[in-house]
DNA sequence: CAATTTTATGTAAGCGGTTACATTTGGCGT
DNA sequence: ACGCCAAATGTAACCGCTTACATAAAATTG
């Protein structure tokens, strides 16, 4: 029954019913398996003459080295887990690029897992990931179960929490304050004479970082004396309809706003749209703002007022700090990095 | 030097200094590590007396499996393999989502690779990928180099190309007919009697299915003795305002074109701002339309003709099809699945 | 209640690489 | 030409788990 070990060594094999390995490869090229190792992975001495034949060889068979026992034996795996709440979002591909941008320039490589922004989710897909034993953890926000918490703590593996600095990261964090950003925007917002303020947002006890910006927009408010008078909130995707449903909702309940403030740049520029349909003069008679940063917004009839939340180059640098931490001799990296969010005025705030 | 194997067993551990292994639990259980084995992946017959007193403290040690040696061993490994070209366009995203729904009910988890478009790239991450022994693999296009076709063939891994039906798989295949979406679109708007045509679109050596819906456009177009005009091509993303400007530039040109066809959304929604900030009369003057039915173009202020390409629909069922081949009796699958793209006429196209 | 089956648990080998060390070969100074 | 060190290659153990099989304990049967 034993298929024996005779590997045919042309090159029409067409469907090998076992894939190939290191022995295969070193059968055929006539050296030791060590050395076929270390001409695949370019470590140590090996003539010049033997390594051409291996991977001569080695291409010819078609050989792909099986990484499951490369990372068993060497205890190494080239993996950084990412872990974000969902790809809907544009936000967080973005994150994403920045990161494989870095990376891709190493030998690091990023797996990424969603969790619907679901707490037990990201627990789930935490222990899957942790469990392939990646070389770094890079996943977004601070709140997390505190079984997430426990297993990131022990798992002595470099973590990265992202997009959010306020708060106390389990290893490290890059990110950018959202309280801040929402105290931010209320300044400038009272800076120019607005009152009567509406806030237009995704249901926030799962959006940690949009609560941030409510509370912290709300409490520079405060301090001017000015109370959010009324406020929309919505579950599932963010789209230019949503934004829409949501202003004329608010508008309807209280004809009096004379600012809207939106939770991100996609209901923020279906809003904006739709007060330029009814004709509705901005900033005149309503003044808008959102978040993000989008080039979504580069394009709209009105540019519209946001925050540059930089999350490309959150992204980067979370990479950056894995990368640091998997050197050989690993020097100090920051624990914690917060970006300035950079306001864009645009053209939907500032009155004259 | 060696470290004793003594494993305190209290609960306040702070940096194991060595990951646990089944091992530890087995010894802190009191029984073999075969059982634990057992317990942890639920196989085989185990007390539930024993079962309870491992799951107990397996959760205790706070243990995580380590999946490589679980993998190496076994022989499976429980990922698909994702190979997309962007996460940028907005469409890569959504067939990922679809995927994730479907794997997300099963033992199977997707990982995902970026190819930024070139084929070399793709190569790399292939390999990469199948070095870790895959359940499945699925990429975007029926396109690729030789060697990653030769890779594909002979990994005896299921592989399903996605996006693109217009030619011949490796393995099996779910998507749309670009060419035919092309042609479609062509017939609509010759019936609305266009005549001066432009297109707008990716650099196409680049995007095959750019590319074939361009083919099967301007064949059906020459069928009524029709050609396109003038064309506008851009690299990089894609974004409203690169419509806008495109669209400026190819009107600039030809101010006679009464029709603007847009090789995605974005940027055709970008045009459709653009015209409509300008005043022209859509689609008396100028008609319009776009691929791909993003929910983008439901916010609009004028509902832009667009073809909705299925792709959260193309992302499930090629993931049921890796299901499917990873059943323990892998009944037929199909090898093509081609959906049908709807078309969406909205508001810039009939004419009256 | 001995014989047999079923359930529960354990033992040994090995998955395909890499680490650590041993051995062989070749280059070079004197 | 001898000895020595570096370069080139090989050997053996083992990474942490699962497969396959063996054994022990409990349940079933006539």
């Amino acid at each position: 029954m034993d298929d024996d070990k005779v590997i045919p060594l042309t090159k029409d094999i067409k469907t090998p019913a076992r894939p190939l390995t290191l022995k295969d490869v070193s059968e055929a090229s006539g050296v030791s398996e060590m050395t076929v190792s270390r001409v695949l992975r370019n470590r140590g001495d090996v003539s010049d003459a033997t390594r051409e034949k291996v991977l001569k060889t080695a291409k010819n068979l078609g050989y792909v080295p099986n990484k499951i026992a490369g990372a068993l034996a060497s205890n190494r795996v080239n993996l950084v887990a990412v872990i974000i709440p969902s790809l809907s979002n544009m936000v967080f591909p973005e994150v994403l690029t920045g990161i494989s941008e870095v990376l891709d320039n190493s030998a690091l490589q990023s797996v990424v897992g969603v969790t619907n922004y679901l707490p037990e989710k990201e627990e789930e897909v935490l222990f899957e990931m942790l469990s392939w034993r990646p070389s770094g953890i890079i996943l977004a926000g601070l709140e997390h179960t505190d079984a997430s918490l426990a297993m990131l703590a022990s798992s002595g593996i470099p973590v990265v929490e992202i997009m959010d600095t306020d708060g106390d990261p389990v290893d490290s964090v890059v990110g950018i304050s959202h309280r801040r950003a929402g105290r931010e925007m209320a300044r400038q917002i009272t800076r120019y004479g607005y009152e009567q303020i509406g806030f237009l947002g995704t249901k926030m006890p799962l959006d940690h970082r949009a609560r941030k910006r409510f509370e912290g927009f709300t409490e520079a408010l405060a301090k001017e004396g000015i109370e959010v008078v009324d406020q929309e909130f919505y579950d599932g995707g963010s789209s230019l309809l949503k934004g829409r449903e949501l202003t004329e909702r608010i508008l309807d309940r209280n004809p009096d706003l004379d600012f809207l403030y939106y939770s991100n740049d996609m209901i923020g520029a279906g809003g904006l749209l739709y007060l330029l349909d009814q004709g509705i003069d901005i900033p005149g008679q309503i003044g808008l703002a959102a978040f993000n940063g989008t080039d979504l917004l580069d394009g709209l009839p009105v540019q519209l007022a946001t925050m540059e939340a930089g999350r490309y180059e959150i992204g980067r640098k979370a990479a950056e700090i894995i990368l640091a931490r998997n050197e050989d001799s690993p020097g100090e990296t920051p624990n914690r990095v917060e970006l300035t969010p950079k306001i864009q005025l645009g053209q939907t705030l500032k009155r004259y």
